[in-house]
DNA sequence: ATGAAAGCGCTAACAG
DNA sequence: CTGTTAGCGCTTTCAT
């Protein structure tokens, strides 16, 4: 017990709290705690002292007990439900991605990522309890899921919250996402103008920004009196391969063009058309959705639906730190933009 | 305006703190606590009709004050440092596939993830920060980049930690990781045993992982008495597509082999040789690392390297953990496989 | 410009 | 089994 002082670095033992700082200067804490965060109060000299101090002695503040006294966080909680299909987000290079420029643009605004994924079914109460947490300032919600209502209701009571996703007419909750319908369209009407005479859907319709997507092309495909038909696929890497595999055949022998509701699919669906022999887009037209970096590397490069996820992820931090400033910011639908590369 | 009492909800008004409910229930804080904790010392009673009250209240545990008064937070610190090529890991397919893999398994352990991307440049304490905020119970590092160092510097006093990376000989922190080295003499010496009597490698040889994967390509290269030459490429999107650009015709010049660092290198580096007409494998063989899913999906399919993102996410978690506990794990070296599709 | 004091919301002795 | 009490480490009045 006797020197349990000095502990190896340079500048001597460590300070753990502000008080033991506050000791070493001969200060309060008080002063301690306004001179470490800048206050203009505090003389310049003491104030530079303590920093210098702050340094040599490794100190570093306490977060927690910060966030408890000032009831904030600077911390933004992004959750991704997993509802209909649970594997499907996570292993989905779109929703990955999408993470990536969020963590980009929250770090830029001096904010920290709590990340969490939830299985709504084994717990109704996913969003209230992140909300209600205390760790977070605000969140942000990567896809609706199946919980539309959920995300409604609770946006009813709860500002500081943007959802990635699909706006509905009249919906409560602010979301950013691309126009799903319209991107469902432009993708249709390529297939039809490049000939295709009978079209596939290929992806699960039941994701609400898939159902935006088929919606359109069926629109589309309507107005130009060619028909369409479902089938079902999933995203999760363990059922897609086999799910396409089941329908492959029949869509060749049905249709010659394809719309995949994502470019995960569409990339898996020109492999099998290939592996069969089926040319692309001679034979069998496709367009895809997302426009992923993998999306201009097939052979050949995939015609798809263009969204900027980047701007996408600026999109929800922009409106969510209005939010938080107490303004009320609104929703915000993004402009697909059809890419022509070679598949149709 | 009028009755903003009753808010939907069917128990009624929001009880915010432990000692609102401890007013309704008739009962202490500290009883609250105990029956909300689950505490078999409180009366069953007591704490069935105190928890139906929380329910019915809408309550929400404030963590931070919990977090503050335990001295733990249940959160894990992930970092992502980017050091020399600054866009390069975030945009990386591979480490977001591991994130996606790691919330997973922190999840399941009932811990929350903590994101942070730090650019060690402009923050040299990056480390001690993320630490010292005493937010994170434990830390994930994903990639060393240039920063073995400090990595090192760091583990020697603060145990909870575990890397993403490669392991050097007599090193101190904790890391988990495939082989590298073995990985990149699998790769050469596919191509080598396929015929390739000139290699190339791809990619940037700077970062420690890949530094490793050339030296293990160089071993089988030079026992087999064959060349290698590098052709030093970055990850980032931007850059990437020019740098192969640039090097493909020297490389087709020069060799008939190539082994790319990453699948991402290998996938543009496919789609650049069979835009020249250069058939592969048959004028050019190549071999990738990482086997992410698009590797299977290109044309032809692409002979690589497979690392178990899976488990090595799995690995990271369970020796972090373990860590926590006190137990002083070891380092973790996962073998790499070579999956030889058609591309070598 | 600084110190003293109160308290953020919770948990864990300690005492009954 | 339950209440009382004392903090966790920090920020912010309120005085001076």
């Amino acid at each position: 017990m006797a020197r349990s002082d000095t502990d190896g670095k340079p500048g001597v033992g460590r300070a753990r709290t502000i008080t033991d700082l506050a000791r070493l200067a001969g200060v309060s804490a008080g002063t301690v705690s306004r001179a470490l965060a800048g206050n203009s109060l505090v003389n310049a000299k003491t104030r530079d002292r303590i920093q210098e101090l702050a340094r040599d002695h490794g100190f570093q503040l306490n977060r927690v007990a910060s966030n408890l006294r000032r009831q904030k966080t600077g911390v933004i909680g992004v959750v991704i439900p997993l509802g209909h299909d649970r594997r499907q987000q996570v292993s989905d290079t779109f929703f990955m991605t999408l993470l990536g420029h969020l963590a980009d643009a929250l770090t830029e605004e001096g904010y920290d990522l709590m990340l969490r994924r939830v299985i709504p079914d084994h717990d109704g109460d996913w969003l209230d309890r992140f909300i209600g947490s205390g760790m977070i300032d605000g969140v942000i919600v990567i896809g609706q899921s199946d919980q539309f209502a959920r995300i409604e209701e609770v946006a009813a009571r709860y500002r500081p919250m943007v959802v990635w996703g699909n706006r509905e007419p009249g919906q409560v909750h602010c979301a950013v996402g691309s126009d799903n319908r319209l991107g469902g369209q432009l993708a249709a009407r390529r297939l039809i103008e490049g000939g295709a005479t009978h079209l596939a859907f290929l992806g699960d319709p039941e994701p609400i920004e898939f159902a935006a997507r088929y919606a359109g092309a069926r629109d589309a495909a309507e107005a130009a009196g060619v028909p369409i038909d479902v089938y079902p696929t999933h995203l999760s890497p363990d059922r897609m391969a086999g799910e396409i595999t089941a329908h492959i055949d029949t869509i060749v022998g049905r249709a010659n063009g394809i719309f995949a509701a994502t470019d995960t699919l569409a990339v898996a669906a020109l492999r099998e058309l290939r592996e069969r022999g089926v040319a692309v887009p001679g034979r069998m037209r496709l367009v895809g959705f997302d426009d992923l970096p993998i999306s201009a590397q097939t052979m050949p490069p995939l015609t798809t639906v263009h969204q900027d996820i980047a701007a996408g992820a600026r999109g929800l931090v922009d409106l969510l730190l209005r939010r938080i400033a107490g303004e009320d910011a609104a929703s915000l639908v993004m402009p697909p933009a059809l890419v022509a590369r070679d598949t149709a």
